[in-house]
DNA sequence: ACCTGAACACCGTTCAAGT
DNA sequence: ACCTGAACACCGTTCAAGT
């Protein structure tokens, strides 16, 4: 039985889900698929890559959106955002791999919302920093928000403290920020 | 000899900016103590502790600024990317502690901006996010920023294409969003 | 109080050799 | 072409025992 690339992808992300990103290493990997820690290096040319691809599934159901700028990206965040909470350590994982530039779907994302600044008013030289500022956003909202669930639903149920404010609501306002200040620097005239 | 808290971020942050946070392992600073790996554990919980206590260290020249809300957001972000590229990989070891709660001058850091966004008129309650959005993207842009010149330095020099744009000036761009869009926010009143 | 020694349970990656 | 077996060079953490 011959181990194809999205086996392996099935298993890490199956792996992912179930005991969460420090427990996803090579050689459990290679245990649960029942073959040698060396076949998968067959198939990937190191751990990254192989992450790489894990990250490019989980964003699979980020899809296009059609609409004005201001639409297109609040629905692409939005996805984003669902697609990280979907999986464990989903943020988590998706940053490190949007870091070390081993993401294609996030590459494409940022093209997207490069193209959306650019609409919105935002200079050429600056519409590609102003999409990645975006995604920075996204990541660091979900991750500290992921990271916050997962110790909750852990057992020490702590009930939040003062803002009745659910994370839905929170995501939007931080979004909101750069979204005006995107529509202010147009105004501006750069 | 008694080995002291001190001594060892000390030898940690030496072994970070000659080898990088990949080699910054607690074994590995132990030997360059001269000491068991053991003898660690009894002055830090675990490698985490002891990150967080190295992040710490990169960002005790993050001092206070004084001025309006603007001043004072733009000139701590400056300051901290500062401290960042001063060590190497400083960006991705202040970011990991960051999420992971471990870095007391972070914390202090994010305090000081959400001050900065209520003075700019922001609501109580988004203040803080407001704070955390621009520490989201000072750690992003600069870790960005950093892999890349760590890169290039390394042998790679290809001559960057397009942009003449320097980094410093592409940093205060993106900066120059969030603090429209705050700014944006508390003219339209919450 | 502070540290050693040794162990436990792992890692990522490579590569000759097999089929 | 694809995979095994075994090795190489490591990890973080714990803990009885020593001083």
């Amino acid at each position: 039985m011959q181990l194809h690339k999205r086996d392996v992808v099935d298993a890490a992300t199956a792996l992912l889900d179930n005991y969460g990103i420090a427990d996803l290493s090579m050689r459990r990997l290679a245990r649960e698929l029942a073959v040698s820690p060396g076949a998968l290096y067959w198939h990937f040319a190191n751990k990254q890559e192989l992450l790489g691809a894990v990250a490019d599934r989980i964003l699979a159901p980020v899809t296009d959106v059609t609409g004005d700028w201001r639409v297109r990206v609040t629905g692409m965040c939005g996805q984003l955002r669902d697609a990280l909470l979907s999986h464990t350590d989903g943020a988590e994982l998706v940053s490190a791999s949007f870091a070390a530039g081993q993401s294609e779907e996030m590459s494409r994302l940022v093209e997207r919302l490069r193209e959306a600044a650019t609409e919105a008013g935002v200079a050429p030289e600056h519409a590609e920093l102003a999409g990645r500022t975006v995604v920075y956003y996204v990541l660091g909202f979900t991750a500290d928000e992921q990271s916050r669930l997962q110790w909750d639903a852990a057992g020490a149920r702590v009930a939040q403290p003062v803002w009745t404010d659910d994370a839905g609501a929170r995501f939007a306002f931080g979004l909101g920020l750069l979204v005006d200040g995107i529509a202010a620097h147009s105004r501006t005239g750069a």
